[in-house]
DNA sequence: ATTAAAATATACCAATTGGTATATTTTTTT
DNA sequence: AAAAAAATATACCAATTGGTATATTTTAAT
């Protein structure tokens, strides 16, 4: 059974991680975080050391969801190079979905992150770097059942693949218009589809 | 000649613009600005506005320069064909160029005034809109002189360079790898031989 | 050189910052 | 139900925040 801590800090990061997302570290005070979860300071700083360690909570909290609504979509197909098209094709859908999360918090705490919180820098660059694994697991899948050409570099194809990505968040937030989005994704499965094949 | 007025505002932005760039604006103090300028909040106040104010004008400094920068590199040709490529050799250079400016201005400041200023904002928009119809713009001269198919759509071109420009500036800081920008440039160059070639 | 004007420094402000010690309440265990 | 433990609220702290009114200094015009 679940203590009343675990389902206060569970609660609580629910409703933090989407202000840390979105205003970045410094500009979230812990003012603006007792108010949107209607708690006091004496609830926050029970449950969560300081700032620093309830915003590295909640991007992980954020990541941790976020990755697992990336694994149920994958689950609709056992083909590598079918997983692939799930991963842009949940891309597709990412724009709407992200902004609940407060934007990508990949992007966002990524660039707040850098050059002002080392640990939660390296939070997100072991995020990129699950990512990055996951996508350069399934291309070698692929490799392995003859799916996917053995020339094919399977952790440079991620890297590109999810740099593609990223530069078409960036875009997409920073103009409000998801025809970045759509065109990259566009780009990625002619991609797929030209430089995989066997 | 210029006044005393005028010289000091153009120092304080030399001297601040890297650390708004860095930090962010809610990350940076006043006095941070003060310590690093070497004057008092008086000169400050002086010369600007607000913080607001100067943050706005510290980017606008820090990118005139940089369009400068690239202006001054494309002249190397007047074919627009190389101009392109002059634009991908640009950025083989950049993560080091653009760590003297506290990293890149478009994206960091185009990610922390999200949701948080919308005049800092609206202003990397025009940047980026800026940046774009230049691109296209060497394009369609490349059309009409014959250089490049009267297929391409110069405009849709140009924001799928700088998307995947701006993809690899953020993973190349954030992961401190200058392996994503080099192998976007390579991939760029293949996109530019193979797709706009008549 | 004197004066007017412009630029900068100083000293201050109320509000907000992250954080804490302690009191109170709520849960859990007995 | 009583006692112990855990969780939360309250009241406070020193430090810092962006900003300003005014004094002083520096520059430019006469």
């Amino acid at each position: 059974m679940k203590t009343k801590a675990e389902i206060t800090s569970q609660y609580i990061l629910e409703m933090v991680a989407p202000i840390f997302n979105k205003n970045g570290y410094a500009a979230t005070s812990m003012h603006d975080i007792t108010q949107a979860v209607g708690l006091t300071k004496g609830a926050i700083y029970g449950n969560f050391k300081n700032k620093e360690a309830l915003a590295i909570a909640a991007f992980r909290f954020t990541v941790k969801n976020l990755l697992k609504q990336i694994s149920i979509h994958l689950e609709q197909s056992n083909s590598p190079i079918q997983k692939l098209y799930l991963i842009v094709d949940f891309y597709r859908n990412y724009y709407k979905y992200s902004q609940e999360l407060g934007g990508c918090p990949v992007l966002n705490i990524g660039v707040d992150a850098n050059n002002q919180n080392t640990l939660l820098l390296e939070n997100v660059r072991q995020v990129i770097e699950k990512i990055q694994d996951q996508i350069a697991n399934i291309i070698e899948d692929g490799i392995e059942t003859g799916e996917i050409s053995t020339e094919v570099n399977a952790m440079l194809f991620s890297k590109r693949l999810y740099t593609l990505i990223q530069g078409a968040i960036f875009m997409t937030y920073t103009m409000q218009d998801e025809l970045y989005m759509h065109e990259t994704l566009d780009q990625l499965k002619l991609i797929i589809s030209n430089e995989l094949k066997t």
